[in-house]
RNA sequence: GGCGAUGUAGCCAAGUGGUAAGGCAGAGGUCUGCAAAACCUUUAUCCAUCGGUUCGAAUCCGAUCGUCGCCUCCA
């Protein structure tokens, strides 16, 4: 079965063929470092973590690019800001006005930091506010066990291939210097090939309308946008053919690609807020300099949203992940992101409600929920399946299920990659699971032991390889479960010590046969989330969500 | 305004020509002192609306309404 790809590029679901056989070479867009990460960039990784996971999987050789934009004016900006302080006007500008009391503590911090790191190092400002944000994405990813990219490239570390690829522009014919600035001159391009517009579906005679050159402007036309931008007075800068300056937005990635991938290469991904005008230009000035086709496919995951509204940096409205780290634990949100399809949008409305005005559960309940459902699946089975020897070719008891699940994942991954469907799948054998588990001894003796072994072992075999391509229900269940309850509780403001003392009253209530006293003890706890589960002489408790 | 998406049960969400996956919530049941967990049964004659193409459409085409995104920085 070969991998078919949903191509932004062709608009069309194609056959994934790599430009070396069983070699995939993929660049994603990573991030502009000038402030935290938030659930949106996160999705994009996970995403495409996923993707090439199961391309792996699948037997591709896969290098993985993900870059940092550390040079930007993003970046020179949040470096303007920190040199004025917290007293700055820009503290009062629009940008800021949703911020709350703790984002601004945590914006402080980050400042303050900063300022200390760039008193000792001496450097321009921008290098360390980039170096420290990109510390920080580490620190903040880590916890989410992605396949590392290969290569994680930053602008400041490769200007002379971006140097490199402007004088192939400007050779070409499809580049001008004004002023100190280099220029990409779209109608050149445009003339020449009609390419541009081609992948975002803009009309280009339309965008050179929208776009009116400003009086001052040093561009020939609106369109045109910037390769390399002359340095400002104060502004950190690199020395280029055009004099002391830094590389615009877009011409990066068309360089880095190229170095660690090729000029042609075979999956370009990033945010679909990205296709136009980044990856368009990425593509002219790719194929303008290089003289070949840039990425042979195009992949966008879709936006995270908040109450419907679009997460992003500039309205205000977004969850950094250090917030999403408290809010749950690191497999929630891969559950959450993976059981949409990577281009739909994901909304995360904490709280909603139906016509009749209650309140649903949110999106991150209900996944906490599945990710422990899932793991007390595989732990239940683990402790069956402990001491027991397998006996290979009995009949099995779920034969049209058991043996099954690959190659449905596989075919549902296979199809642009169906994280959905893939997860469905998942859900269908932990329940067969659960059927068997759920068994009476008599039941079981009654179907046949070894059938019911081998089959269980089955399922939970193919449950295991399959999430693991998802990287998914990777840990330790007893070890994982664990940890959530404390996270929970945690969350909850609660001890474990408190529990347990409510715990071992109501076993003495029950032990007096004293259920009234006994079950209001149960419910005391059910209110804040933590219920107890009577089993055989003991008690036990696990969270709700 | 231009362009591009999208509208599927109370909620979330798959499904791009062959007769509606999965999850949450709800109802009934097994189990239990009662619960919980787990499991079983059940829950859309129909996919925004109206037309069209087709033997056949949620899926293709047109119109209308709604929502969102891009067009300035954005994963």
């Amino acid at each position: 079965m070969p991998v078919i790809i949903n191509d932004v590029l062709s608009g069309k679901k194609v056959e994934f063929l790599p430009r070396d056989p069983g070699k995939a070479g993929i660049y994603v867009c990573g991030v502009t470092v000038y402030d935290r990460c938030h659930i949106g960039h996160l999705r994009s990784s996970l995403s495409f973590d996923a993707i090439v996971r199961h391309l792996e999987y699948r037997g591709y050789k896969v290098t993985y690019v993900r870059n940092f934009t550390d040079i930007d004016d993003k970046i020179l900006g949040r470096s303007a800001e920190i040199e004025e302080g917290p007293t700055g006007s820009w503290r009062k500008s629009e940008r800021y006005n949703t911020f709350t009391d703790s984002d601004w503590v945590l914006r402080d911090s980050d400042d303050e930091n900063i300022r200390k790191i760039n008193a000792q190092s001496g450097r321009p400002l921008a290098l360390d506010v980039s170096d420290y944000f990109i510390t920080q994405f580490h620190n903040d990813y880590s916890p989410f066990d992605m396949r590392e990219p290969d290569e994680e490239p930053r602008v400041s570390e490769n200007m002379n291939d971006i140097i490199d690829l402007i004088e192939k522009i400007i050779d070409n014919g499809f580049g001008y210097e004004s002023g100190g600035d280099v220029y990409f001159d779209v109608e050149a391009y445009h003339s020449k090939t009609g390419n541009y517009g081609v992948l975002s579906r803009r009309d280009y005679s339309q965008l050179r309308e929208g776009a009116r050159v400003t009086p001052g402007d040093l561009k020939r036309n609106g369109v045109d946008f910037a390769l390399w931008k002359a340095a400002k007075t104060g502004e950190v800068s690199w020395d280029s053919p055009w004099g002391k300056g830094r590389p615009g937005w877009h011409i990066e990635c068309s360089a880095m690609s190229c170095h660690f991938l090729g000029q042609t290469f075979d999956i370009h991904g990033g945010g679909k807020d990205l296709i136009f005008p980044h990856h368009e230009n990425e593509i002219a000035q790719s194929e303008a300099g290089y003289g070949h086709k840039f990425s042979k496919y195009w992949l966008h995951n879709g936006f995270v949203t908040v109450d419907g509204v679009k997460m992003s940096k500039s309205l205000g409205n977004f969850l950094s992940l250090d917030d999403a780290n408290r809010l749950a634990m690191p497999e929630v949100w891969r559950y959450l992101i993976l059981s949409v399809h990577y281009s739909s949008p994901i909304d995360f409305s904490m709280t909603k409600t139906n016509e009749n005005g209650d309140v649903l559960r949110g999106s991150v309940d209900v996944a906490a929920e599945r990710v422990h459902y899932f793991y007390q699946t595989i732990e239940r089975a683990n402790e069956i399946l402990k001491d027991v020897e397998i006996i290979p070719d009995v009949p099995l008891v779920k034969p049209d299920i058991a043996g099954k699940l690959v190659s449905k994942f596989n075919e549902a991954m296979d199809d642009d990659f169906n994280t959905a469907i893939a997860i469905s799948y998942l859900g269908e054998t932990a329940k067969s699971i659960n059927e068997l588990v759920s068994l009476r001894p008599k039941e079981v003796r009654k179907i046949g032991e070894e059938s019911y072994y081998l089959t269980l072992s089955i399922l939970l075999n193919e449950l295991t390889t399959c999430s693991k391509v998802l990287g998914l229900f990777t840990q330790d269940p007893s070890e994982f479960l664990n940890k959530m309850r404390h996270f929970e509780l945690n969350k909850r403001g609660m001890t474990v010590a408190e529990i347990e003392e409510v715990m071992t009253k109501r076993k003495a209530a029950k032990d007096e046969r004293n259920f009234e006293l006994a079950d209001s003890l149960r419910d005391s706890l059910l209110e804040k989330g933590i219920f107890f589960k009577d089993m055989p002489g003991y008690i036990t408790w696990d969270v709700r969500f």
